[in-house]
RNA sequence: GCCCCCGUAGUUCAAUGGAUAGAACAGUUCCGUCCUAAGGAAUAGAUGUCAGUUCGAUUCUGGCCGGGGGCACCA
């Protein structure tokens, strides 16, 4: 039983029988009302705002006709709304409901009865959903930019998953274009320097991000004028054209370097994805689908093929070049056709990039439209903020460049010397330490909307307390610590007959609500909702735990207690899950 | 110049057109015979600005001020 929407069709029915017109037809659809959880407890349990939307075309007072309401409300308290306590009008009209403490509590055993899967819903079902995330390039370190956008790409996943979609991850890597050339240029000057393939994956990428550093800095004129701009971009048609023995060496054995290294982090960071498809395998395409829309929806300009935003209130962007290569653009054409080619009943397909492309998004989107609209019209872009140092924006092309790897390492550090003095083994402390800095990473990425840019203080440090992962993880852990002691000691506790108790928390409550939540989270492609609502679980369970004693042989309610704690466990766990967090054994 | 996004406590972030705008950090206090103190309890502190729409605006509209991003052959 849904408790929102129980209320919801018992509030509409009385509306019906009050023979109240719902002449806004339009408005009724629309959920014209809500049935809301009160920030305050005060206001009970569940609030509506029904008597306050509907006043003004009854001509009559909020207050009274919520009164109204709220008398032919109270006839179904014996049927329908049984498990309701009271119904109460208050403030300038809302309607307050107060459940029978009873009823949660019930609940909680119902969730702890349901077993591991609580919060999974059904309202996806059926639905098949492609993210696309992460994106690195070959060659370029793989940043903290690209770690926040695997953060999210792989929560918006799991949230997807969470609602009953199937999902298909999806990465993009760029192995084509000029980067490529800079570094190979480089790479050529220091051959002599060129590790050897069975060094170790830190050392193979740290040259070749020295390498694509060089690169880059040789294109741009130096001092007295001179640059290898010429012999740079004469590299760059080299590779495309795959004619050198020697650039397909060096190619092959840089993409193979950074792929192995993407491979890894993505095991550490918690994602599998189930397809890379490489940007230079979409030129071709890409090419043939701009051509062949030429004067329909592309047009020749300078030499170039362009489309011309301004008149669909956008900018103009070049989709194949004067030379006759077809830009990003084009090959972004070519790979979202390609997406639902590969996987034909696609409902959404979603792509997560920086925000610095949501302009560049809009134009190749509204190009896509008249190319092939049931694609673009199925195609949802979501830019994220960057993440940000006192420093200001890093870059990958000063070598000012945070990369993925320093900084979980860095974590990971500050989170080794917090648990030096703990009773662990070398190994666990390792695993936990790990756990921990990727939680406290990936919620300080995911804790606010995804738009906007993640700040890291000045000192790059993480707070491992109050608004952090691992504050989470630790409510999650204790929990865990206090079951297991159930379960070695004597199960005399756990065999009690179930006595309930007179009154909830604020726990029980909260754990109730985190299917609703989660539905909620993924139809807003919101993970901060989660992390949000988590941090709240997270102190109703600690201020739970610091007033009561959970294990207590002498107090009947010392089983619905540890059944309490469990459906936080489940609760917490799965919430954890859809951030792409996980819960160390201990810390 | 044109287009897009954003201005909330000292700081970093929340908030579904709704009731007394929530947290956390930093500040000031308190809690150690007791299941993990990475914890709990208390206290103080905020919607850039001016209008408009609305029964009701942090939220919607417009102006101003301030910040960020994008705008032709990079990805």
């Amino acid at each position: 039983m849904n408790m929102k929407n129980e209320l919801g069709r018992a509030v509409y029915k009385a509306l019906q029988r009050l023979d109240i017109p719902m002449n806004d037809q339009a408005a009724i659809s629309k959920n014209a009302f809500k049935i809301e959880y009160p920030e305050n407890p005060e206001h009970g349990d569940f609030s509506c705002n029904v008597a306050m939307v509907f006043a003004k075309g009854l001509k009559s007072a909020p207050k009274v006709l919520a009164e109204k309401i709220v008398t032919e409300l109270e006839k179904d308290l014996t049927s329908d709304l049984n498990f309701v306590e009271s119904i109460s009008v208050a403030g300038l009209g809302f309607i307050n409901f107060k459940i029978k403490d009873r009823v949660f509590a019930e609940k909680i055993l119902e969730i702890v009865h349901g077993g591991a899967e609580y919060g999974w819903g059904n309202s996806g079902a059926q639905k098949k959903v492609i993210v696309e995330y992460t994106d690195p390039n070959i060659f370029k370190v793989f940043h903290i930019g690209h770690l926040m956008s695997n953060a999210i790409g792989e929560s918006l996943s799991r949230l997807i998953q969470g609602s009953g979609s199937h999902v298909t991850r999806l990465c993009y890597p760029s192995d084509i274009g000029l980067h490529i050339a800079k570094s190979i240029w480089a790479m050529k000057k220091h051959a002599d320097e060129i590790p050897a393939d069975d060094s170790s994956s830190h050392k193979k990428t740290d040259f070749l991000g020295k390498m694509y550093v060089e690169g880059t800095n040789s294109y741009e004129p130096d001092n007295s004028g001179k640059s290898a701009k010429s012999e740079i971009d004469e590299l760059n048609r080299v590779i495309y054209e795959k004619n050198s023995a020697e650039v397909n060496a060096l190619y092959e054995k840089g993409r193979k370097w950074s792929l192995e290294h993407f491979e890894s982090l993505y095991a550490t960071l918690g994602t599998k994805f189930d397809e890379n498809i490489y940007e230079s395998e979409m030129a071709p395409q890409g090419l043939q689908i701009v051509k062949s829309h030429i004067g329909k929806v592309f047009q020749e300009s300078e030499g170039a093929v362009v489309f011309k935003g301004e008149e669909h209130a956008l900018h103009t962007r070049v989709f194949i070049s004067s030379q006759g290569l077809p830009t990003y653009e084009a090959k972004e054409l070519g790979l979202n056709v390609t997406k639902f080619k590969k996987y034909p009943d696609t409902n959404e397909s979603i792509i997560i990039t920086a925000n610095e492309q949501n302009e560049y998004f809009k134009v190749v989107l509204k190009s896509l439209s008249m190319i092939d609209n049931n694609v673009a019209s199925r195609t949802k872009h979501i830019g994220h903020g960057m993440l940000r140092f006192a420093s200001g924006k890093m870059s990958s092309r000063t070598g000012n460049v945070v990369t993925a790897e320093a900084l979980i390492s860095d974590i990971k550090n500050l989170v080794m010397e917090k648990i030096s003095d703990r009773d662990f083994s070398a190994t666990e402390k390792d695993e936990i330490a790990e756990v921990v800095a990727i939680g406290a990473i990936k919620y300080t990425i995911l804790r606010q909307a995804i738009g906007s840019d993640v700040i890291f203080d000045s000192s790059a440090s993480i707070s491992f307390e109050g608004d952090s992962g691992p504050y989470l993880q630790y409510a999650a852990v204790r929990a865990g610590a206090i079951l297991e002691k159930v379960k070695i000691g004597e199960s005399k506790v756990k065999n009690q007959t179930k006595t309930l108790p007179e009154n909830v928390s604020l726990l029980e409550k909260l754990i109730t609500r985190f299917p609703d939540l989660v539905e909620r989270a993924r139809n807003e492609y919101a993970p901060q909702r989660i992390a949000n609502y988590l941090i709240t679980l997270a102190g109703a369970f600690n201020s739970y735990y610091a007033s009561n004693k959970i294990i207590d042989d002498q107090d009947p309610l010392s089983s619905y207690r540890i059944n309490l704690t469990q459906a936080f466990l489940t609760t917490m766990t799965n919430g954890l899950w859809l951030l792409g967090i996980k819960v160390p054994k201990k810390m």
